[in-house]
DNA sequence: TGTCAAGTGTAGCAACGGCTACATTCATTG
DNA sequence: CAATGAATGTAGCCGTTGCTACACTTGACA
């Protein structure tokens, strides 16, 4: 029993790794993502659907996430609470200043992210859903080097 | 005020828009994503932790994460009754053989990712941060598509 | 104008992942 | 062998994001 390890601490447990902390600080960061994820794709919804149907209603919402209205009405309310959008009971919901440019940047996120997977040759199904997935956890330096390499392949290369 | 938008249904509302239904089969995908998502990085660290230093201690998990240690329990809990550690009271914690492959999987995900985006010139330190946000939303395909690109590049180009 | 269905609001439940506070066990060490 | 402190377990709280069930507004139309 114990075998390989070398101890230090009266009961076992790592020597206070300095690995720890770094990881520790990489999943903060990603919880912390987690915390905003939502609030971006409905915000960035909610722009959508503002310019395709000239407002947003909580029920369209909802469906296209594929979530239940009460769900839906739950994050909204956040969303007001945080500054993101206007909501007054049964009219439709209307983005902030703010939460409008939050919208306009995620959208060219978005865009960025789903162009990057589809020039390196990802079927355009999976980019989509790749691209969900992906486009809130990249950084601004991995945002610009996506942006780079999809100017330089539609620039030169793949016919 | 209603202005802009053409409508059908009694009381406004989208005319069951056909793009409804593939956003929300992508929103799913990514929900289903993030409940796999933490299993996922446990597991991972739990074989980094047995790796270094021969066995696994809840305290340890804890601090790599950042969490407190019922944080790590609870989910350490779950793992256990979804079949991928074994843990006995006030033992250190093992992986079974699923556990084994998902994080040997994991593992090489998160290190195809990572030299993905270090090839596409995104430094150390944010290709780190991004990779562990990245890593849980790449399909296969993708994942191929970002093997194949650091084969390529290491192979031919960047000096 | 009254009815009625669609849309919205509200209440209450569950699972998850955070936390603090406190109880318990275990292993080292005196 | 007893004590002590670290590690672990447990209880209970919170916020988020899901859900169903039920109540209430609203607007269109007979």
């Amino acid at each position: 029993m114990m075998s390989t390890a070398q101890r230090k601490s009266p009961r076992g447990s790592a020597p206070t790794l300095p690995t720890a902390e770094r990881h520790a600080e990489a999943f903060e960061h990603i919880r912390s993502a987690h915390q905003t994820e939502t609030a971006e794709d409905y915000v960035e919804m909610i722009a959508d659907l503002i310019d395709a149907h000239g407002e947003a209603r909580l029920v369209d919402i909802a469906g296209r996430f594929g979530v239940s209205h009460p769900t839906a009405k739950k994050i909204i309310d956040r969303l007001q609470r945080e500054g993101l959008v206007t909501s007054r009971p049964y009219r439709s919901i209307f983005l902030t200043d703010k939460g409008r440019s939050l919208a306009e940047y995620c959208k060219r996120r978005h865009q960025v992210v789903l162009a990057f997977l589809k020039a390196l040759g990802v079927s355009d199904r999976n980019a989509e859903i790749d691209a969900e997935g992906i486009e809130h956890h990249v950084s601004k330096e991995t945002l610009e080097a996506f942006a780079a390499f999809v100017t330089r392949e539609s620039g030169s290369g793949q016919s």
